[in-house]
Order: structure tokens, then sequence, then C-alpha cells
RNA sequence: GGCCGAGUGGCAGAGUGGCUAUGCAGCGGAUUGCAAAUCCGUGGACCUCGGUUCGACUCCGGGCUCGGCCUCCA
């Protein structure tokens, strides 16, 4: 039975579906006018492999899973300006980006991914009613602007109170608001920016409407679960909940997940903060199999703190996995035994990755114990190796092209596949004449070459480091 | 200032009111022409002070430290 730890409630509770047909999951996803960096690579990673979790539960066809983009907003229209091209250029390019790190992460598309600027409609007429019901006020302006003390609950996700919020305030006084705590939810146009029409004249949506709209219209009024990171609690999370149920009047989202931070020394990564690594820029020395562990390793809910060492770690713990698959015949099987409870178990603990993982190392350890002394037991317990693997989306490449590819990417020697066999040839025949020296001369070639020769009762393999 | 979260062995990172996490690294052994890989064994931890308890790293309270949100941010 799974259990979620569901942010609106601070507990962890059995996760019911309203409709175990139809699993609704709707995450906010990135504003692209940049690369994305390792945060954004954990919030995909993270939400895969929930989306995963929940399509082995409840089957494929049953899970509907909404990650939007938004691609109109302040920066962007910043951005844009910056590099002097229109702002769909820029948001064009980086959402074909973005598609690429996730693609490489092994992330699975979501079943939609709308774009803000395709709900226009949407937007300004959940706008509209958040008018006529009184949560919100056109100013003289031209913005308008939700009332948050209108809204009864405002707060709760957050743990907030208003009282709070105004005591602490550091919210700058819009000349339109009425209250500081008010946010916008239509912005007038400038002259020269992007705009689209509405009742309020030219302008564009504020930030966090479109997610209202947008889920609304993938997902319905009230669905099962909203996800995100952390930053997005409050205000953005908390502002969907006061304009999605000001305007429908229904609870709007059952469950409310956030991911932790990704942390560089200790602090937050962030755009702001100027001290992230991009997905690519990881890529250049990292499989994308290695970033993915990595964040894996940890629950989704703690902060993960970056650094080579940890990468270089989960680097060498792949290794291992695809050392002990190498070799061995994989099948579909569906009989997991005590594995798979083990690991089932940890997953339904709010997804608890990092014991899953622990499953999947013992595993690995007792393919290796049996690998020699009973082949078959071996081969059935890679394919459960595999197959429970496959739910975190790891360990599904070809193990022995894996290893030849060595650990980063797009490094290869001067010696192609073919001379290095033929090599390999040489020195058995070396070996099986008992000439060491001619042996340990070809060994050493391979090791200034960076591969590592392992001779083993069924002959030689080889590998890159 | 308000609110939230965290503090576990060399590093990373789970978990539990009494019983092995796990990975990487270390040490000892087996194996090996030399290696590599693997297996076996092994050391090492629960921020601090109180309280509850037969017993707490685990529950409760205070303190300290760190991080986050309160403004754009995954």
């Amino acid at each position: 039975m799974l259990k979620i730890y569901n942010n609106l409630t601070r507990k962890k509770e059995l996760f019911t579906p309203i409709n175990p047909e139809n699993v609704r999951m709707y995450v906010c996803g990135m504003t692209v006018y940049d690369l994305c960096h390792l945060g954004h690579a954990r919030v995909l990673v993270a939400f895969d492999v929930v989306y995963r979790y929940l399509q082995h539960i409840y089957g494929a066809e049953h899970v509907n899973y909404v990650r939007n983009i938004t691609d109109i907003d302040d920066k962007i229209i910043n951005r844009a300006n910056e590099n002097g091209e229109v702002f769909s250029d820029l948001t064009e390019r980086f959402i074909k980006y973005m598609h690429q790190d996730a693609e490489a992460l092994n992330i699975l598309p979501p079943n939609q991914e709308p774009r803000a600027t395709t709900h226009m409609a949407g937007i300004i007429s959940m706008i509209n009613t958040l008018v006529e019901k009184g949560f919100a006020y056109a100013a003289n302006n031209g913005d308008v602007y939700y009332d948050v003390s209108q809204f009864e609950p405002y707060g709760q996700l957050s743990g907030k109170n208003i009282g709070d919020l105004q005591a602490g305030a550091r919210v700058e006084v819009d000349e339109g608001k009425d209250d500081p705590l008010d946010f916008v939810l239509w912005k007038a146009a400038k002259p020269d920016e992007p705009h689209w029409d509405s009742p309020w004249g030219k302008g564009r949506p504020g930030w966090h409407i479109e997610c209202s709209a947008m889920s609304t219209h993938c997902l319905g009024n009230h669905f099962d679960i909203h996800g995100g990171g952390m930053d997005l609690q409050f205000p953005h999370h908390e502002n969907e909940i006061a304009q999605s149920e000001g305007v429908s009047g229904e609870k709007f989202v059952n469950v409310w997940m956030h991911n932790g931070f990704v942390r560089i020394d200790n602090e937050k990564m962030s755009k702001s903060l100027g001290n992230f690594f991009t997905v690519r820029e990881i890529l250049e020395r990292y499989r994308p199999e290695v970033i993915r562990y990595f964040i894996l390793n940890s629950h989704y809910r703690s902060p993960l703190n970056y650094s080579d060492k940890q990468l270089d770690s989960a680097q060498a713990a792949l290794e291992g996995y695809y050392t002990a698959l190498r070799g061995l015949k994989v099948s579909q099987i569906e009989e997991l035994g005590r594995y798979g409870e083990r690991f089932y178990a940890a997953m339904d603990d709010d997804f608890n990755t990092a014991e899953a993982i622990a499953v999947l190392a013992e595993l690995r350890r007792d393919i290796n114990q049996a690998r020699n002394d009973d082949r078959n037991r071996a081969s059935h317990l890679a394919s459960v190796l595999v197959k429970l693997a496959g739910l975190l989306g790891i360990l599904q490449d070809d193990a022995e092209l894996f290893l030849q590819q060595g650990g980063r990417p797009g490094v290869s020697g001067d010696l192609g596949d073919a001379e290095i066999e033929n090599l390999i040839r040489q020195r058995n025949v070396a070996r099986q004449e008992k000439n060491w020296t001619e042996s340990d001369r070809i060994r050493d070639l391979f090791v200034k070459e960076g591969i590592v020769l392992e001779d083993s009762a069924k002959g030689t393999c080889w590998r890159r480091e």
C-alpha cells in the first residue's frame, strides 16, 4: 500500500486515488529561458520515478501525468530582449534543449506537456470568474490582482497565515495592489512586450494562474497529486490553490509533493545565486545514468549535496551492477521473491529509493555469489535486478556495452574494437605458451589506453576505466 | 522577526523504542602466472542537555549548528 508524504497535512498518508482507472498528477515543469541545471534534473527524475511507480501499481494506461512548460514570463521577456530575439524563438530553443536533457536522463515523456501560451483562453476565463466571484479585482493600472483576504484558507499549504506574512512582509508594495500580499493574475503589457487581448486590455498572465488553468484543463477541478520543487510551495502552489478553489469551489488537489533542493557547499543551487551546474556540463564528464543514480541514492525530500566525489561513487556503484549483470541472460519474469517484496515495501514508503537501492545492492551480491556455481540462479537474479531497477529507470543498458564505453562519455582511445579483440587473442596465445613477458607487454599496452583486461575461465573481458 | 526542515560511522545515505541498512573508501583473508573482478571476514555512528521508559540514535521538551521559505527560483 503506497504511502505518500502530503505537504498539505505534513504527514505520510495512504494514497487512495480519486479514480484508480485515471490517476492524475501535475508537476510544475520549467520556465524555459535557460538550460536545465541539476536542480531541474532532480525534479524530472524524482517525479519520473513517481510516474513509473504509479504506472506499475495502477497500470500504464491508468496514469495521466501532466508536466507543464512556462513559456511566457518576465525572465523570458528580459532574456529575449537581451538577446535581441523574439521571445518564442528563445523558448522554442530551450524547450528543445530541455527535451534533450530529459531524454538523456531517461525521463519518460509525460502524457501531456501544456504550455502557458497555448492556454490563454482558459487563463483569461479563470481570471474572469475570480473577478466575478469577488476573489479578484482589476486595478486602475490595468493589472488584475487576487485579493488574498477573500480566500479564507490562504496559507494552509505553506503553514503560514496572513498575519505572519504581514508581520514579516518584505513584499514590495505595488502601485495597484490593495494589499501587499495580493498577487497578480494579469499584467498589463508595457510597450513592445508580448501580449494577449483580454477584458482588462492587452497583457499577459501572472506567474501562478497558468498552472491553475493548465492543470484544470488537463486534469479537471480536483485531481490526485501536484508536485514540484520545495521553493514552489510558497507562494506559487499556495496561490494555485487560492485560484483554483476560488474558481471551482471544490478541493483542488489531494496530495502535494515537494522535492528537496540540490545544494552546493551547503547552499541551495539556484540561478539567482549563480552556483549551478547545468545538466549538459555534467554530462560532459559523467554518463547520464550516473546522474540518475546519484539523485535516486537519497530520498527525494532530503537535501542533495552535489560533489564530484559523489558522482564518482555513483559511477563506481553502477560499474559494479553492470559487472554483476555481464554475461548473464536476462529474461522477462514475474516472480521476484523477497527482493521484490522488500523493494516494493521501500517504494511504498513515500518512494524511498535509497532503501530500494539497498535491495538492488543485495541482489548484486547474491548474483555474484551464484554466478560461478549456479548459473541459472544467477540469471534469474539478474532478471529480478533488471526488472526492479527498471522502475527506477536504471540498469537498462547492455552490460558489456556499458563497461566497454567506460566511465566518461565520448572517451574512446586509439584502439578500435576489432583491434582490441585481436590483441586479446594474441595475448591469450602468449598466455597459453606461458609467455608472461609478451602477455604482460600487451596488458601494459591496454593499460596505457585506459582499458582493463579481466581474465576468467570463460575467457577475457575488457572494459574502459 | 515569522514559519518549515535537518543534524547518523572517513565520505554519502536509509532506518528502528531493545535485533545487520546499503554504497564508496580502509583493513585482513580466499582466488589469480601477474592483474582485474568477485566472494568471505572486519573496524567504525547516531549534535548537546534534560525528561518519559525496564531500556532511546529512535518518543517528548530546551539548547546549539546548518539549510530553506516569507521577493524571481525546481
